[in-house]
DNA sequence: TTTGGCAGCCACACTGTCAGAGTGCTAATA
DNA sequence: TATTAGCACTCTGACAGTGTGGCTGCCAAA
């Protein structure tokens, strides 16, 4: 549908009625548009304008003798087409670097002071992932005996980001061993990503002598050692700014939220697929979760040398978008350049 | 205050109106308790005893003509005084058992899945608190190189658990150097707690020749290298039945809580410090936090080799205390022998 | 094409009423 | 002395009726 072509005053009702709906969360009626925007028509004329608009689906009518509301079409119109981005104040920026430049920290923390700010500064839902080692080159594999049943796999990938894993061995494997295996995995596996890996893992290291069965379990391990710890990946922070949104008065509807937001792997595997280079926006039901059908998404990826990760933040369809996608583009461009310049350094715990 | 010398009808009616406060969550009647609970009195002498009872500061009428509610001293009086311990079906057990016994799971995995299983059985939130490594006996630590300038420091505990921390070394360290650092500091540590190390590193090391200030680093570092991950400890599920009870229909408690379980530090803090041995219960405002005034606690330490951890239930503090006590000490008791007997694999990721 | 005016509509907030549930007290009873 | 039945009183919550405000749609005039 070409929506470009609606009349300039049709555009420009739709706009305002959005714009000022984005603050009152209230129907908007015609009245409101005619006098708070000086647009110089009466409010007879934006109330034919807005009946067109409603034929095209882009408003609508929670009942008769109300005011206008967007729907997530009119939504998507004002986002594709009428969206004037809004540059971020020096001093936001200011405090969005200054969070996030703070000496000394690993990458945990920055994404976690990452999620906080987001949902601060844009009273949303701030939501980052954690970079993908899926797309991570394998640097080198090391293989350190931690105890006696006990081997830690430490995989490290080009950008020099790193995981570990431990695999319990069921017989005691020699030093010797142990490095010869690690010496046959560099070299079958450097160079890969570790989406490959995990996939041609089996053939690739076809035939290879098994001693002590280690490559054996490590194969068997493979969606251990190759993929990305499931759980820490994803950080959320600002719950409680969209409770206090209206559209969450309704019970049902926060318990499905907490659910949603409760186990992070839906919403991570949902921000992950949509993973594309810049800036995107979906909108109320074009999400794939009818948990999260009134609301609206704004993410953007981040680099962190050859692998990406997604930040964003989460909040009802009535949104500010063009404040909001700035902020998030902002703040995605300032994490590559934290990440990239960065003091690699990053706790973990294993068992 | 010796509450243990309350008349047998007073202990009677008070427990009576506890039961059944907990599943009606109706203010109670004098009636209900006279007529439901066959006490062979009538609901005139139950008013009565009532009046007593509301002297002694055990029950309250949220106003004039209502029936009564406990306190939160009626639900400790209840809790230390009248519980009678209620036994898991042997059904309940087996889905407990079965859930965490599942074969070829890391200690992350089993923590998630006891909270869930403690939320979902409960009907309460479910909270789980990996071991502190803090009261944990170094074995061994083991300093890795995995890049030009990152070493990965690994530190094993008695129990076989471990955890592993990136360093970033300013200058390029050689291969015997950090051979040698590893001695001295295996040398130095081992056998002492981690938080013992924490403490008195600075001491220990002192006077060591400290060859490419990696000494140095490490101890800069301390606060990293020797506690916990301070944010993948604590595990919550199930917060949607909480929320789903009448005691949460308030906006602004809801809001608090989820900003409560929204960073888990401050929660595993306060869990934290109640560690010590066996079930606790704590009831309302003998919490910390305001958030959780009308919440209770009922948790329970676990053991892993030399270190422990904690798993409870938070709910309203109307809720079934004699049914959790039971789940939660079974589950506790449970996890202690899985995880002793226990492929300990676990996955982490570092950067 | 635009505008002012007008009739109609609907949600919402407010009010008053009423039934139900529960208490405290008192007088009678075992 | 302890217990009970009865009664008057109180408070809540549900419900129906009412009025008001804000909007729309339409129409006739500019």
């Amino acid at each position: 549908m070409a929506f470009e072509n609606l009349t300039d005053r049709e555009k420009q009702v739709l706009a305002n009625l959005i714009s000022y709906y984005i603050q009152s969360a209230d129907p908007v009626g015609s009245r409101v548009i005619a006098n708070k925007f000086a647009m110089g028509i009466s409010s007879a004329t934006v109330r034919n304008t807005l009946q067109d608009l409603e034929e095209l689906g882009l408003v609508e009518q929670p009942h008769t003798s109300a005011g206008r509301i967007p729907t997530d079409l009119g939504y998507r119109v004002y986002v594709d087409y009428l969206l004037k981005p809004e540059d971020l104040t020096e001093e936001e920026k200011q405090v969005i670097r200054n969070t996030l430049l703070r000496e000394g920290r690993g990458i945990d923390e920055i994404l976690g002071q990452t999620s906080h700010i987001l949902g601060d500064i844009t009273n949303q839902l701030g939501v980052t992932i954690a970079p993908q080692f899926d797309r991570g080159q394998l640097t080198s594999l090391r293989l350190i005996p931690v105890a006696e049943d006990r081997v830690m796999v430490i995989v490290v990938v080009q950008s020099g980001l790193a995981k570990s894993v431990i695999l319990e061995v069921k017989t005691q494997v020699d030093h010797r061993a142990l490095q010869e295996v690690e010496a046959v995995l560099n070299e079958r596996l450097a160079g890969l990503t570790l989406g490959e890996i995990r996939r041609t893992i089996d053939e690739r290291l076809a035939g290879v002598r098994d001693e002590g069965r280690l490559i054996n379990l490590i194969i068997d391990s493979k969606d251990k050692i190759w993929t990305d710890a499931s759980k820490s990946e994803i950080r959320l922070a600002g719950a409680d700014h969209l409770l206090s949104q209206p559209e969450f008065s309704d019970r049902e509807r926060i318990s499905g939220l907490v659910r949603l937001l409760e186990d992070g792997r839906i919403l991570s595997d949902f921000l992950r697929q949509a993973e594309k280079e810049g800036l995107i926006i979906s909108i109320g039901r074009e999400n794939k979760f009818s948990e999260i059908f009134d609301c609206s998404l704004v993410t953007s990826s981040y680099q962190v040398g050859d692998i990406s990760g997604t930040i964003g933040v989460i909040g009802p369809t009535r949104m500010a978008y063009s404040k909001l996608a700035s902020v998030v583009e902002y703040t995605a461009r300032t994490i590559s350049d934290v990440l990239s310049g960065i003091d690699h350094e990053k706790e973990d715990e294993s068992s």
